[in-house]
DNA sequence: ACATCAATACCGACTGGTTGGTATGTGTCG
DNA sequence: CGACACATACCAACCAGTCGGTATTGATGT
């Protein structure tokens, strides 16, 4: 009789541990060694579950992928049924997660990307994916917007959401130059009151 | 007589060519002899004029800010002189820098920092420096404007200054994500119609 | 019930190349 | 001469990745 689940299995001890030590020291300032290290495995298993340090990363950039997938999916958002207010509430939503130090809650797949863009292909491309897949659910939600609110001059639900996405990034990186978040929560209300000016928002 | 400057020295060689190599393959993926190479000395020149990696990569952000700072202080928008439209054309400017391959008008700082926040202060503070010394600039334009065409509830210069380099640091980071400017651009139109909408600009 | 085989998961010593940094020498200019 | 601006050779530490080995597991044949 199997009594209690024990630890999660080396590769997933080992995607966790490269969540957490990348988006401390990022991806090149980490070595193998580092990660075997914070996941309390040896090298001969990470070579075994990952046949490079780059096939890690990209997995790593899926799990993270997932992670965020189900973090916001599950997310009590979800269920207000105005479209604004579903789409401020997304705001809010990120609002509330700076919470903590910095790695725990800045984004792997923007730390990668900036290093990795020009260097690692398969990288890149592995955080374009899910950076875009995050995008495209808020894109639904932003269309759900402009069917009841009117579409605003010119732009499209794709460009806004990508725009929602560059305000976030972009605020993780002011708040690493800075050492707080407290500069992203003023950056995420920025971008609260655009959303309101673009749709008219009546307080 | 001295006939012509021939190249530049050394150092701002060994610096040149940091600005370039950082921006394409990250702080800890670039090595000493790299930038050696790139900029054609050897790693005696090099130790001669840092004494670490890291005191370049300071000494590298400090290039980089005084290039920005004259970039920004010669442009013709700066002429201006409705403070909302100087405001607006430095959103155009900064959209027209969009060209050619992405390490040549993506930014030093935001690379820096978002890998050496946790493991390099210096180089950390460095960043954090120059990217708030633009923002400075940037606050007395807009405080101009709120002068003259009121302030926004609850907003200060200071914040939205800020906001504006976030945008800008995120628009790098889709811009690498998809490998091309164009999501860039798009972002930056994002930004200037916010701070149309904020300020009440008549087309 | 039990021996056998094969696949999986993991260990840790090892390797060849690269790293940041140093020590020493050399030419040049005042 | 001596301070500066480099060049060359070198080093110990570290790096990603390899390899021969072992422990465990589950399927299969008898």
């Amino acid at each position: 009789m199997v009594l209690a689940t024990t630890l999660p299995d080396t590769k997933t001890r080992l995607l966790d541990a490269a969540l957490l030590v990348i988006r401390t020291k990022g991806y090149a300032g980490t070595s193998v060694d580092d990660l075997c290290h914070a996941a309390g495995v040896t090298k001969g298993a990470f070579f075994h579950h990952f046949k490079s340090k780059e096939d890690m990363a990209v997995a790593a950039a899926a799990h993270f992928g997932a992670m965020a997938e189900s973090l916001f999916s599950r997310a009590g958002y979800r269920e207000l049924s105005d479209p604004l207010e579903r789409l401020l509430a997304y705001v809010d939503f990120r609002k509330s997660i700076l919470q903590g130090a910095l790695p725990e809650f800045t984004c792997l797949l923007g730390t990668l990307v900036q290093e990795a863009y020009e260097t690692h292909p398969a990288i890149a491309a592995a955080a374009n994916r899910y950076i875009s897949e995050h995008a495209t659910t808020l894109e639904a939600d932003i269309s759900a917007v402009m069917a009841t609110r009117g579409t605003p001059p010119t732009w499209t639900a794709a460009s806004l959401a990508l725009y929602t996405q560059a305000v976030i990034q972009g605020a993780f990186i002011l708040a690493k130059a800075k050492g707080g978040p407290q500069v992203a929560v003023d950056c995420l209300n920025h971008l609260s009151c655009y959303l309101k000016l673009l749709f008219n928002h009546k307080p």
